[in-house]
DNA sequence: CCGACAATACCAACCAGTTTGTATTTTTTA
DNA sequence: TAAAAAATACAAACTGGTTGGTATTGTCGG
């Protein structure tokens, strides 16, 4: 690590995100060099003429998600290590970024610090070691029950409505009636003062419930 | 801006994103410092005890969310200088935000020169001149219609879906026949493989579109 | 000029969620 | 322990979107 240079490539669709990160990781290794693409698509056609050793790799981005480049790289090139980096973190999407064989799971809320361990640790390690930063829940609830007063309840069911399950099938889930579902889902909508589903998806959506 | 320290402010709740910036503003500036606050209530509830020249605000944050918080800033505290910094950019929400007071307006994908240039013009003017950054509409046109085929009607149809209109309004809207969105309607949910109107909006937010 | 595609329009049966109610049981907490 | 809050359950009328069709008109490129 001291006498070759590392080449990170970073994949991100956000130029002052990805500029920033560079300048952060710059600041303590000499010996990293970037290369920063914007799209997923971009990334899949331009990897044959790339040998980072590792890549930085946004779940959300235009041309093709994360997942997805995640899932064609590891195939060809299972050799570099992969780092999701991703503002959300359902266990779902963990779970299928891990399985896919990405080495590493952060949200974009860590530090630098954490960040700079995940890559000294992801560069060292013959692979194996999986490296996932969950997110807390609990703090996004608790803003939602004290600002709307939200039930326990309430902020489940959102969870299911929020990976697009509907009534009958959260009702099967929790073994409820979909009648207490509905009366549930109605409590929901009054409180957030939300007047149709899809308000109540962009709700959670851009609340990062 | 030579002789007396320019105290930035950055409101975000992406640690590594707030770092970065940092990071980079420093490269140039000596007489910058920065205080990071992560959540749009507690800059609320600090402001008083700070005296930022600057504030970059996100707009998408938990606890609230920045259009409220530049609404609270800029009524007790008109002299300081805002600049909304946010994913989206759809015209209304850039609206608002200018309309409300702020002094710039700039999407996450701008490179730092630009964020740059745009500190320095909203710090050296008297005020008054706004600055927004529209965003690429036809680059997001696009790659859906390369990849999903899908036409400029349904693309505008789309639009209207994602803020919440219904086949109705967006059928009185567009002078079109109900019949005919639910066809437009059927069709996009065709090409992009999806089963019901929650995983529509979540790929419409997802995919920033 | 013709074939493909886009845009328009229609229909009926169906499915999902909303609204506006009421009401019982369980749990929490003052 | 009594009151409040949460969770449960039900019902009917209603609104909005889906499904699987069909069909006409316009338009653009080969």
């Amino acid at each position: 690590m001291k006498h070759n240079p590392i080449h990170i490539l970073i994949v991100d669709d956000h130029q002052l995100f990805a500029e920033g990160l560079m300048a952060l990781l710059k600041q303590h290794h000499d010996d990293y060099f970037f290369t920063h693409i914007h799209r997923g698509d971009l990334l899949i056609k331009s990897i044959g003429n790339l040998t980072p050793h590792l890549i930085l790799l946004d779940i959300k981005m235009p041309g093709l998600d994360g997942i997805k480049a995640l899932e064609l790289l590891k195939k060809e090139n299972s050799h570099i290590k992969i780092i999701m980096i991703s503002t959300f973190s359902d266990a779902e999407t963990i779970n299928k970024c891990l399985s896919k064989g990405a080495d590493a799971f952060l949200l974009k809320n860590v530090g630098i610090t954490e960040l700079r361990n995940t890559i000294d640790k992801v560069l060292h390690q013959n692979s194996g070691n999986k490296y996932a930063d969950f997110f807390d829940k609990d703090k996004q609830y608790e803003w939602v029950s004290t600002i709307y007063k939200i039930t326990k309840r309430e902020w489940e069911i959102m969870q299911y409505i929020k990976i697009g399950e509907t009534n009958q099938q959260i009702s099967n889930r929790l073994n409820l009636s979909i009648y207490t579902t509905e009366t549930h889902r109605k409590n929901i909508m009054q409180k957030l003062k939300l007047k149709n589903p899809t308000e109540l998806i962009k709700f959670l959506l851009e609340n990062q419930l």
